[in-house]
DNA sequence: CCCTATTCTGACACCGGATGCCACAGAGAG
DNA sequence: CTCTCTGTGGCATCCGGTGTCAGAATAGGG
């Protein structure tokens, strides 16, 4: 085991000035271009403790995010609001970690946009947001048998974050007063169709007769779905 | 560009061949421990061929994942139905790609699960899938201005989706009809959640009704093939 | 202030994934 | 048969990442 995860020991401020070199180097090279012995030299480090501190190179890159996402997850946990609530204040705390430093997040995101393996490692990013968000509405939502519910609130609030997040991160410019209502907008639409479904009961089924009448309306696809799921127990014929 | 995106010029069987071969190594000696040289000589072809072939070792484990994911999107594109009921379909598709190819998709989930890097991976596939989903119901759907709920929407249906998946991956001894129901189940909750918000208030149905009466005895599949075809073209009603 | 224990760092060696290059084999067209 | 085109294998090379070890830096106890 190589990697230092909870990096404690270094300075937070020598941490920053590789990452924001390193960014510097990458935007202007290519971050394929840009080696580790670049990087190095930059810094005044050596290679190997690079790798020491960072892991990797695409490490340097997500260091600051490791930080806030660890941040997030504390503050979720300590959180004494209700449970949807709880995870708004959180999703609010990783935009306003990401408005903080546009130093780093806006050059990263263009690095991310232009890179397919950068892009997919910011992906895993979020999902791993997504991963704490469902797990923590799993644990203090419902209970046991919401998961489901769980998982598909977090899905649609990381999803809108990110709509929201992307919006500035194409414009950082733009006033922040602007991307803020934009985000309570986008969190109230998520509220409106996630608290139903945290809340709601099961009904129970009904079927042991073939009989399926539905609107021409209604699509292909969802009356195999729902003649499907009647036909698929034959304890009911 | 080495990367031969399509990868249409090799013999399905052979890169079949060789995926089984890969899954095997990295199950028994672990993905990392794995080189690319065992790969090549377990398989008979040259390590050089298998970079040009797959791009990178990685690529080898997902080569049928991405095989999957270009069907669907053929499918999405050309699919008749209402933009919804489209995307379900094709998230329909994506589990019958799981099921129908347990040999490659369990062991897989299992490397997946194990190793973090794979595990992004993975991510950033049912990422591509969620993306594309995303712009299919915004192009589609309500047009400009719904981006983000199809956004939304696509994100609760991935989410879904993927519940139900890892339920399967994780005891894919079950049968797969329990598979199928928690499946039709889910696509329920999502559409539950998911229809409020694309429109704003509903279009006016059909006048048209169908009735479907078939004998009891009937199977399930026979049943499913004779009414999807009959809605298939509306024109007979 | 000195000696010691612990930690951090840098240099070197090495592995293996990935790519460029080139020579060659096989299929198809003329 | 020859020419072309595409796929293949072997070779050299680059560079990210890791193990190892010796030495610098730092802390701490006397």
């Amino acid at each position: 085991m190589e990697r230092s995860g909870g990096r404690g020991g270094q300075p937070r401020a020598a941490i920053r000035e590789v990452v924001l070199a390193a960014v510097r180097l990458f935007t202007e090279s290519g971050f394929d271009a840009t080696t580790m012995d670049q990087i190095a030299t930059a810094t005044g480090v050596s290679r190997r403790s690079l790798f020491r501190r960072f892991g990797s190179k695409e490490d340097i890159l997500f260091a600051e995010h490791d930080e806030l996402f660890s941040t997030v997850v504390r503050y979720l946990e300590a959180s004494p609001d209700e449970p949807l609530t709880s995870v708004f204040s959180a999703a609010r705390l990783v935009l306003q970690g990401y408005l903080r430093d546009p130093e780093i997040t806006v050059p990263r995101y263009r690095l991310v946009r232009a890179h397919p393996r950068l892009r997919d490692r910011e992906v895993a990013m979020t999902a791993r947001y997504q991963a704490a968000f469902s797990s923590y509405l799993a644990r203090r939502g419902g209970g046991e048998g919401r998961s489901l519910a769980a998982g598909v609130a977090a899905a649609s609030l990381i999803s809108a974050h990110n709509h929201v997040l992307r919006g500035w991160l194409r414009r950082p410019e733009q006033d922040s007063r602007e991307v803020w209502a934009g985000f309570d907008e986008a969190m109230d639409f998520v509220r409106r169709a996630a608290e139903p479904m945290l809340h709601a009961e099961r009904e129970p089924r009904s079927d042991h007769v073939l009989v399926a009448v539905y609107p021409g309306g209604t699509g292909r696809e969802e009356l195999l779905r729902r003649i499907g799921a009647a036909v698929q127990d034959p304890e009911g014929f």
